[in-house]
DNA sequence: TTGAAAGCGCTACCAA
DNA sequence: TTGGTAGCGCTTTCAA
């Protein structure tokens, strides 16, 4: 390959200075017309590819472009319907700003936290449910505008979240205007380390995940209401994969007959739950009544369709990028849910 | 804020050249352990981030990461489960290679150059249906590798696509076997612009898509065997979305209630029609059969669920992005599709 | 194993 | 409106 031409190259070719030349594509409106056409001019005649990006950035210290983060493990980020939903927000958000979005993307922590570094980019936006691990730490050493979205970081520069209590407590009061009683909690992961299947409340009340300790708090505020202790709750935590919550619920209803309310941390965990229910012979809505947090569109698709707490993850995608390309500081959003009712709750 | 720390400076403060201590952090071994440490604990002491991304690419010329371009409309990339398996795919080896992933996203043609200029990446991965547009244009100006997915492009670094004359031969094939006589097909869309609904065989044989073109050809070769021209085919141009098919679906049938198979393009067009057959009254698959492309996980859930032809999609993007990290030059990979048969055909 | 210095390609400043 | 030039922060070559 040949030696890469560049704006000097051009600039005295077309008989006029570096620093002309570099404002005739960048800043067109201060070069005459002419002028500027002869340099670009000269640019097409030696085949010059336009302004190097990487020597721009380093002048500049503009990367133009948005981290996205996803520590919980990259696989799954683009699995998730959630997580997929809050990209477009994101893409959004960035498209209209002429940004793009770079996906941090690894297979484990460590990589994780080289991709970080490796990243050229203006700010990140981080997604977990976790509070705190070595790749959060690792970003905020670069001392570069974070926004968390669904969980709390200290020191970030912004975070946008759900009111995840209120989700909760809705959700477990639809389940009691219903008529159901006897609940089960199927959960999301409580901690980092990987845990399924049947918990004591006491485990998931210690929950380092945010978005769990809150939904939780507000399923049990809902319940306490009718006398329904945690200890009353049959807890299941589930991987958030619809496959491995209808395997937990299966053993559920088989081990718990009594059940029925069943209040889903997710979405994807009930549409497991209402595939289980069927499969095993239980009616949903009238037998068992299932409620999820969300609104994906799956959802739309179950038999019967879920209802749920619905939340606008796009919209909560698109107010994060906006943060992060905005440099507000410190600032907190928290959105709403609303009550979707479809098939799979009814009164009875 | 204050000034940044830079290598310099922890150099100095540790008593050793800049090189040594840029060694320190790249390249360790080459580093005594003894003035390694002092190096760390002076850049410790200093608060020094580390090596600054973009001087460092400046330098290497080397971005470390891939960049991803969806020229057909960024909120639609995110929306398209197949784009989403492909990202998967990409994703899935550019974390094993260390390496992130830019999504290279606008709003407009326009925008869409501007981002293509100012993304650092190392290659880039063009999806598209188009054969040429501005976009490549941009793209190839920066004289980087380009692969395409699913569609020839001219210079390319390489193309990773999909047998789609037998995807089509063999999706047709299927329907005929199953003893379907009567024929739509519910098409992508076959050019840039937008036109849907029923369109002439000599459109879509026109189409500038090339997944359009060959998925149709495999059809006609299929039904030309046993006597079934393009002529006596009725053909409705669909936006790729299940909505959007079904309307076209309800509008085919009430106009052509003969029509027995319907072959759709893509599993997202044949959800909207299986959807649409069932509203309209029509048993799937006794009375009419339909056969989607793609294989999508949506496909499972539809009633009665999606017979297609099954691509690996997530493979895909894999080999995609495998081919632009390495530097193969010029090769063609094609996948082929296998047939898939659930509920929406059966022999009749 | 370490030091010295060049230079990646550009933009932004200041002076003309 | 244009020219000249410093310097963004680093890695790498070459020499010691």
């Amino acid at each position: 390959m040949a030696k890469r031409v560049k704006l000097l190259d051009v600039a005295k070719a077309a008989g006029v200075s570096q620093g002309t030349a570099s404002n005739a594509f960048g800043k067109p409106d201060l070069v005459r017309a002419e002028v500027r056409e002869r340099i670009f001019a000269a640019a097409k005649e030696l085949g010059y590819r336009g302004p190097h990006v990487m020597a721009r950035m380093l002048r500049t210290g503009k990367a133009g472009a948005l981290g996205v983060v996803f520590p919980d493990n990259l696989e799954y980020a683009f699995t998730d319907p959630v997580a997929i939903e809050l990209l477009r927000g994101i893409g959004r958000e960035c498209a209209q700003q002429g940004v793009n979005v770079m996906i941090i993307s690894a297979e484990n922590q460590q990589q994780a936290i080289a991709a970080v570094n490796n990243a050229a980019v203006d700010a990140f936006l981080v997604h977990c449910y976790s509070d705190n691990n070595d790749i959060i730490a690792a970003i905020q050493r670069r001392n570069q505008p974070l926004i968390s979205i669904d969980t709390d970081i200290e020191g970030a520069a912004g975070t946008v979240a759900l009111n995840d209590f209120a989700a909760g407590q809705n959700a477990a009061q639809h389940l009691l205007d219903c008529g159901a009683r006897k609940f089960a909690i199927l959960s999301l992961q409580a901690t980092e380390h990987d845990h399924f299947g049947p918990v004591t409340a006491g485990r998931l009340g210690a929950a380092s995940h945010r978005v769990v300790r809150e939904r939780l708090g507000g399923y049990y505020a809902a319940l306490k209401q009718v006398g329904i202790a945690p200890t009353d709750i049959v807890h299941v935590e589930c991987d958030n994969q619809s496959d491995h919550s209808a395997k937990m619920t299966a053993e559920l209803l088989a081990r718990h007959p009594e059940i029925d309310g069943i209040l889903a941390m997710s979405d994807v965990i009930a549409i497991g739950a209402i595939d289980a229910a069927r499969a095993v012979g239980r009616k949903v809505p009238d037998d068992l009544k299932v409620i999820g947090i969300d609104g994906i569109a799956a959802g739309e698709r179950t038999d019967p369709p879920l209802t749920t707490m619905y939340q606008d993850t796009v919209e909560k995608g698109r107010l994060a990028a906006e943060m992060a390309l905005s440099d507000g500081s410190g600032k907190t959003i928290t959105l709403e849910t609303s009550l979707l009712v479809r098939g799979s709750s009814k009164v009875s």
